[in-house]
RNA sequence: CGCGGGGUGGAGCAGCCUGGUAGCUCGUCGGGCUCAUAACCCGAAGGUCGUUGGUUCAAAUCCAACCCCCGCAACCA
């Protein structure tokens, strides 16, 4: 039996992150919202535990590691640790961190797993599929013959024993249950999309592998490992007490905030587990969307890959919280740009509330010694709040409520402006020329600084630390965070208290500037992480990483060849005969090369650049010696060199003076 | 018919589920104010809500078809 506790419970999870890489935005914008809502919760009165963590199995991880020349444990307790710290870094640490590889998780795993067999939804099967002997893994929708396309050996079709999960036995309870429970997938269009899914009919799932050794063994099943479905989604359970959960009494969870890319695993094979092992389910899932990139300046930095770490530099983290919630509507897919974000910083967060923040706490100084005036009568001209703000701050906890942070954020301003213009109204810089009106002047600034509590106090959930700065600025010793949303209301704020120390909270910056020093460090880290991937130990934390940038090599440098190596590759000169596009394929072109003793058929991923007319009769550069592989059903034998420019698109290699076909480059 | 997102004043977006004044931020122009972070306030210009058809007293919103843009995947040997 859970232990009773003196507030309701809320459990809420960000995704497990995979080692294989390191964080970026996109990962960031899940953690901080999954941050803003726990925050939102502990306002409403809620225990709230959540939880992120790392999930460090799999055939991806193995091969990175073997690439770091490390073990995959090594190399993914480095990796787990820099997401660790990038979390603490931006102050969005959970309550608990759950690693997959945590003996925890694998107990808790190998207890489920029991758990459903015993119940009779796991059964013995075999999977058919490509395989590559060489790497070890499977390819994934390789057809039979395919090479593999990391090694380009040719992969084999290799059946092998495993256990499978009977999910094609749930489909009716899956859809009785979303049925039961409207709210289980938000936003609608994802519950939607989950409901075709289901409704289209579920295959049972493979959750064991022979083939993979990095993985939680199955119990008993010596050379069976659990297959990523049956793992990651797990750790939730994991992080709270697993096969002991009710202990803890956080679960089930009231919320899993995950990316739309994996609403499914979520939606359908999660509460499918736990319905074949007797375990509560989740209440909710939520899936946010994508941030996509304008892409005009973010591919000068090449790769699109935007880091928070340089963002929480320059601008501070909660300038990066106040964007990806006011700008975005939860849910759907969003913009990134370096421009918004510094746009919304200066004009809501440094012009908006820090400039209020000032204004208003300057002038209690200046003209009150510093202490919150005493309002005499109410103000015919105070800001919509003064009169009706249990119902406006209502309106407000209801939008955050349906996680509704753009518009809840909106609101906020609202009265942001109100109260400036308020002050403009009534001019207490004037009132305070003349003694009579001293009364006024006191109402007026009070009206304001109240005004202003309540704004800090609702916007707390977004932007934690500069509110609770502003929130002590006004005087307050309780805890900003420890404020009850439920219990606040217009009034609260006693004439006489003392305020505390000016301090701006939100410089104003200079757009253009500010973007640069981004870039800047961006790329900086860009680097330092590139390395970090290679020999994931070798820099640990944000202090070091800025050192090591500075020592570090411009670029990686790629390990030196031998002659011998660069002569396995035979390069020789070509001539197109003919080229045609590849039916079906946008990229393609199938080209007839004579490179001098025969004529060779290639496929190059050059169409959106060249036209096959174009080609025809043109001299291009010819790697002969390539393993062949088919590309849309056609054979390719060969590949033809082209630069790889920034945007992508290729350039052809060619050659100034006329050169013999067949002639071979070294 | 691969999956998904989108087309709303100059830019970026909300509104669409639950039809009925098209809202926000930035930008532009004019004015005000001077407590404040060159900030704040007021006013103005600027919109066939992708196209066509349908439903309706009424459509940005519901229905149908079509056009265009963008991610991802397939296909860059």
């Amino acid at each position: 039996m859970s232990t009773p506790r003196a507030k309701p419970k809320y459990y809420l999870t960000t995704p497990l992150y995979y080692t294989n890489g390191l964080p970026h935005i996109g990962h960031t914008y899940s953690t901080i919202a999954t941050d803003v809502i726990r925050r939102y919760k502990r306002m409403r009165g809620f225990d709230v535990c959540m939880t992120t963590g790392t999930d460090e199995h799999g055939v991806n991880v193995e091969r990175s590691a073997k690439k770091a020349g490390k073990t995959p444990q090594e190399f993914s307790t480095a990796i787990a640790a820099q997401w660790r710290q990038l979390w603490a870094d931006l102050g969005v640490s959970g309550d608990e961190f759950i690693r997959t590889t945590d003996e925890r998780h694998h107990r808790t795993v190998q207890w489920l797993f029991k758990r459903c067999r015993a119940n009779g939804f796991i059964e013995k099967g075999h999977y058919t599929g490509q395989y590559c002997v060489h790497d070890n893994a499977y390819v994934v929708d390789a057809g039979p013959g395919d090479p593999c396309p990391d090694c380009g050996r040719p992969t084999e079709t290799v059946t092998e024993d495993n256990y499978f999960f009977k999910l094609s036995e749930f489909q009716q309870r899956l859809l009785d249950f979303y049925a039961a429970n409207p709210d289980f997938i938000r936003p609608e269009s994802r519950r939607n999309e989950v409901l075709s899914f289901v409704q289209g009919g579920l295959r049972n799932l493979s959750i064991t592998r022979t083939t993979i050794r990095w993985g939680i063994p199955v119990p008993g099943e010596a050379p069976h490992v659990f297959y990523v479905w049956f793992d990651a989604l797990i750790g939730y359970l994991s992080a709270v007490g697993g096969p002991e959960f009710e202990e803890r009494g956080l679960w089930p969870a009231d919320l899993h905030v995950v990316g739309k890319e994996i609403i499914r695993f979520h939606a359908v094979y999660w509460p499918a587990f736990l319905m074949a092992a007797d375990l509560p389910l989740p209440r909710q899932i939520w899936a946010h969307g994508w941030l996509l990139f304008d892409s005009e300046k973010m591919s000068k930095s090449r790769g699109n890959v935007v880091r928070p770490r340089p963002i929480a530099q320059v601008l501070g983290v909660e300038a990066l919280r106040y964007y990806l919630l006011r700008e975005i509507v939860f849910g759907q897919d969003g913009s990134f740009s370096y421009d918004a974000l510094v746009g919304r910083y200066n004009s809501d967060l440094a012009n908006g509330l820090g400039n209020l923040a000032s204004r208003t706490l300057t002038m209690i100084g200046r003209y009150f010694g510093g202490e919150i005036p005493k309002p005499s009568t109410g103000d015919p001209n105070a800001p919509g709040w003064a009169d009706s703000s249990s119902e406006a701050l209502a309106r407000i906890m209801q939008l955050y409520e349906k996680f509704n942070f753009s518009v809840a954020l909106e609101a906020i301003w609202e009265q942001v402006a109100a109260i400036d213009k308020f002050l403009t109204v009534e001019k207490p810089w004037t009132l305070a020329e003349k003694p009579e009106d001293r009364d006024r002047l006191a109402t007026v600034l009070y009206t304001a600084a109240e005004g202003l509590r309540l704004v800090t106090a609702l916007a707390h959930p977004v932007l934690p630390e500069s509110t609770e700065k502003i929130w002590q600025q006004l005087g307050q010793t309780e805890p900003l965070k420890a404020v009850q949303l439920d219990l606040i209301c217009w009034g609260q704020l006693k004439p006489g208290t003392k305020i505390g120390k000016l301090e701006g909270v939100f410089p104003r910056v200079e757009k253009s500037e500010a973007i640069e020093r981004i870039e800047a460090m961006e790329q900086e880290e860009n680097k330092v992480q590139e390395q970090k991937m290679v020999a994931p130990d070798a820099t640990a934390g944000p202090a070091a990483a800025g050192a090591a940038a500075a020592t570090a090599p411009a670029t990686p440098v790629p390990a030196k060849i031998g002659i011998d190596d660069f002569m396995k590759v035979e390069m020789r000169v070509g001539l197109v005969k003919s080229a045609e596009r590849v039916a079906g394929a946008d990229r393609l072109l199938q080209v007839q090369v004579d490179i001098g003793d025969e004529v060779r058929q290639i496929v190059a991923g050059i169409a959106l650049a060249y036209k096959p007319e174009d080609l025809v009769g043109r001299k291009v550069v010819v790697v002969t010696n390539l393993q062949p592989r088919k590309l849309r059903g056609v054979e390719s034998n060969g590949m033809i060199v082209a630069a790889s420019t920034a945007d992508g698109s290729p350039v052809l290699a060619g050659f100034l003076e006329d050169v013999p076909v067949g002639a071979r480059l070294k």
